[in-house]
DNA sequence: TGACTTACTTGACATCGTGTCAAGTTGACA
DNA sequence: TGTCAACTTGACACGATGTCAAGTAAGTCA
């Protein structure tokens, strides 16, 4: 009985809730998931889930970081610095990126409404979306370095753009309003970069 | 001194609290604005604020219908029907919605913070959105009149694009967050369509 | 002049979600 | 047996929205 017990609880509570947090925010694809609902979801009373998260702004930003954790996104963004030609590593680093988005749409979603009222979550946010435009910069200092960057463009502008391109809202507007194929998504993406950037 | 108060009062309460929320949005830039703040500034107690508007959202709603009227975007928009070509009728339009943007950032940012929770807001967003999208697709379509679209887009492809390009975020982002100017946005908004969705 | 009406004020209150606090319970471990 | 950590239960403060009831002040009309 003991060892019951153990085998049940081999999840520690911690991820048990940012589990739960996860998959409510992926089945609900709002942000009206509340603590509550969370706490039901990892069958804990809603006070236990402060005991390991003071807030829910600190909450939601752990859950990213364990997603980023479990599906590897380092690796999967790594793999478009080994491309060879800068044109190779934009399509690299457009695939790598807008096939990490649908997976983390639930919680960036929820830290996206919490945005402009909290500054914990302001932070992380901005954090992420530093790294994003960091990508973005090594594409575009890819392409350049092979003179292949559209003479009109900075490389500051030419990232501003890609980057904006590349949002979350806009993969958002494109796949849940229009309807789009995430398929659909990726080669747009990169056909419409490629106009853009590429030097004809 | 009957004459007096009738002075001060030709401006309607409705009105009143119109502007107040017009002014408080636009000073703030931050969906933070409490009816309070609003009542306060319209000089007026917060209950009264409901004697003319049921809840938040409708108020903002009539904040940007206001707004829509003051500002005269029928008109503006419409001038972009007048142009010659295909062409010019995309960067027509590209230029009259892209310099509305920032007239109505304030409200429209605060209806877009309660579309996920209101189902008012939602509703009240999304139409005046596809508004939009209705004039992005005219622009598209004058462009295929004109044998002008890539070959490779269907009108609907080309259209939800257009749209998603000309989106509030993404103004928002490349202003606010990397910090062009609005003469840039608009500079660099009507060569990446030209390129994105003119024929070559 | 006095009754009535409209628009607003004042203050209390319900609701909902977040976050806090204090006092209990339970199981592991020594 | 006693202690500790993790969790439960129930109460509460807070801030914002929205409701309700009673009062007030100015304008209208008999």
């Amino acid at each position: 009985m003991l060892l019951y017990t153990m085998s049940s609880k081999n999840i520690e509570t911690r991820d048990r809730i940012l589990i739960a947090t996860l998959k409510s925010l992926e089945a609900n694809a709002a942000p009206t998931v509340r603590m509550s609902d969370i706490a039901k979801a990892a069958k804990i009373s809603r006070q236990a889930v402060y005991l390991h998260f003071p807030t829910r702004a600190e909450l939601l930003i752990a859950a990213t970081h364990y997603l980023d954790h479990i599906k590897d996104v380092d690796h999967r963004l790594e793999k478009s610095r080994n491309a060879k030609t800068g044109k190779q590593r934009l399509n690299a680093y457009i695939e790598a990126w807008g096939n990490y988005i649908p997976e983390i749409y639930g919680v960036a979603k929820a830290l996206l409404a919490m945005k402009d009222t909290d500054e914990a979550a302001n932070i992380a946010w901005s954090g992420r979306m530093n790294a994003v435009r960091e990508g973005c910069e090594a594409a575009i200092m890819a392409l350049k370095k092979d003179g292949m960057l559209a003479s009109d463009y900075t490389i500051d502008q030419a990232t501003d753009v890609l980057w904006t391109m590349l949002s979350l809202r806009n993969w958002e507007q494109l796949t849940q309003q229009c309807g789009w194929t995430q398929a659909h998504y990726i080669k747009m993406m990169k056909s419409n970069a490629d106009r853009i950037f590429v030097r004809t």
